[in-house]
DNA sequence: TAATAATCGAGACGGTACGTCGCGTCTTCTG
DNA sequence: CAGAAGACGCGACGTACCGTCTCGATTATTA
């Protein structure tokens, strides 16, 4: 993960620590300040920091994957599943997204470059690819349990019915910031949609 | 709406319409050509609709702000409802969100703008109160009809409700951009939230 | 000269005189404020004359044509030779350049001018043609009749002769600003060209 | 003299001499080209000398400094003087003004930088101390040996004088571009300042 | 211990786009 | 008609960063 990682040794001077740490604050440092992605240029990170912009350059290619870095090191694990029936994996699964979408509320950095990373397509890619992804994939076996045990229809489409769990977290985290998030909700969204609306009988 | 909205005549020339036109269409144009917002410059915006760029600065101060505009005016209208079924209705409803993930053009440019205006709060309410708000309450109403008259569960929250049918499609449209939004969705989508995904008996 | 001089009478409107004295005034005051011409922009003038910039192009072509109205306006009159002699009529010659080269030295807007003017072909070009050149021939007449008279060799290219003479109160007027132009000088031009330097005998 | 002034050598990538010798060729090329200074843009420099803008204004504050630089490097150097006679001298004085006439380049300069000069009286007063003083003062030298050696009359002021040897010549190279500068002049100039133009006897 | 080699801060390089200003022309409405 | 007002397409301004490239000066490892 970090730029310097474990090599076969190489001749030469060696990476400075220093600069590593002195980027990565200076980054944080500017974010926390409220400066935007695009107004946070490598000139001012590289001023900030003391430090060239090659050696900015020599760790990453571009600001984007210095961003993937930074987002992987404040992301959280991805959620154990109790396991006990596809319901509880479905709650647990949505608690998470649920403490995240907190966190995000809470954390200026956090909120500041989530939104604008969907401009940035490495960015959005690389954090679909390492975060998202297998997260989905998490929720995918979790409901193939569910059909295998049978918990769930096995004639539904199980991408759509991920879709269907995760849909509303997302929306009101992601695409109306401000709504609620209250405690009960997990169970609400699983049981609304494993049950169906439809009035008994 | 538009920058050249009905005012009490100001003396001098007034904007050109055709230069209105020709910006708005310049844009969508290398929107759809795959240009993301960050690439997209005023001055190729300028060069390619054949106007000055002082012209374009004249109605929006930024980048930002022409964008909301340019969104405000690919929107479709609010869908109309056949009102023979809260099935009925909300599948109308989600078929006009299909629509408006489909049409390429605007697809790219939900996908790209709506990140870029969480940043701006005012900008994001004003599109939250003309355009998301109006269309959410659409589909509350639908739902209190489906209620009314049986079809749906009296003791479920009708926000989270909605919730639970608009969120897979935004999440497939702005979200995942390059998920499937096949005809037959909105169905899929109604039937399994209204049914429920356990098996029958 | 000015620009509304009389013409056949045309229909409609007549051009506003006001306008007219608004625009030179406004030139003149932006220039005693120190304006290089380069700065001193159409915009500016009209702005400042509180009159459309049409206007200002409906009587003038440019810029240039402006300041050439401007500057004859301010030129001297062409000297009246006495005609008693060569050496009189070079002397009084000379005494009108060195009178205009001390109004120059006094007059901001001409010094601001004049020193600007050979950056601007037109404006030069046009000067030349109505001020320099009828000046010019003037002094070669006033060559030709000394020749004439016997006053001076007949085997002397007239036109350098003229330049010899000029030369020196030209050279101390734009060339070498800060040169004295004392009361005598013409006299010691003359003299020292007509009778040459050599020791006598 | 040049912006690369030797220097107590700062850090970072020095100044490159190859970027200096292509904005001062692109500059003497576009004036020789006929441009006006006021249409010889600073973009058209950079991108005749294969150059970015900015590399222009690190050098240079504006249009008119790098003008006085071109003018100071394209000056050739001080004429030296046979020697042999005051008339010698002074015909090898203003051989060097007519040559330095002649090179279009150097007199399409000159024609145009010399006004724009005087606008700024620091930059004039460094032209005038480092180029025309001491050609000013080569001139007087000579004609202060003439004096000792009979040559020239005694009575006669000599700063006089030597403006009305230079006089004409830069008078026909700067007042009045286009005018004649054939080989002979300055004989002629010298001979007829020295014996004078009345008939003789 | 010396040579070698990759690093460091610094800052210049050729570029692209920024947002502003003025050009000279063109509408619009008002006198 | 001419007037002011001001928008139009255009092009240059001077600035900010981009990502790359020298510089001289440190550090390590290898010989």
């Amino acid at each position: 993960m970090t730029p310097t990682a474990d090599a076969p040794r190489s001749p030469g001077r060696p990476r400075s620590v220093r600069a590593d740490e002195a980027i990565i604050e200076a980054t944080l440092d500017l974010l926390a300040e409220g400066s935007t992605i695009e107004a946070l240029s490598i000139e001012a990170i590289a001023s900030r920091a003391g430090v060239g912009k090659a050696t900015i350059y020599r760790r990453w290619p571009g600001k984007e994957e210095l961003f993937v870095d930074l987002l992987r090191s404040v992301e959280p694990p991805d959620p154990v599943l109790p396991g006990t029936s596809a319901r509880d994996d479905l709650v647990a699964l949505l608690e998470s997204l649920r403490q995240r979408g907190l966190a995000k509320r809470t954390s200026a950095l956090l909120h500041n470059v989530f939104s604008q990373m969907q401009l940035y397509p490495k960015l959005w890619e690389a954090y679909h690819a390492t975060v998202i992804e297998p997260r989905r994939r998490i929720g995918l076996d979790a409901l193939r349990r569910g059909v295998a045990a049978g918990e769930i229809r096995a004639d539904v489409d199980l991408e759509l019915l991920n879709d269907l769990f995760v849909g509303p977290l997302l929306l009101r985290t992601v695409i109306r910031p401000g709504a609620t998030l209250e405690p009960g909700l997990p169970e609400q969204v699983v049981d609304a949609v494993l049950d169906g609306v439809r009035p008994k009988g």
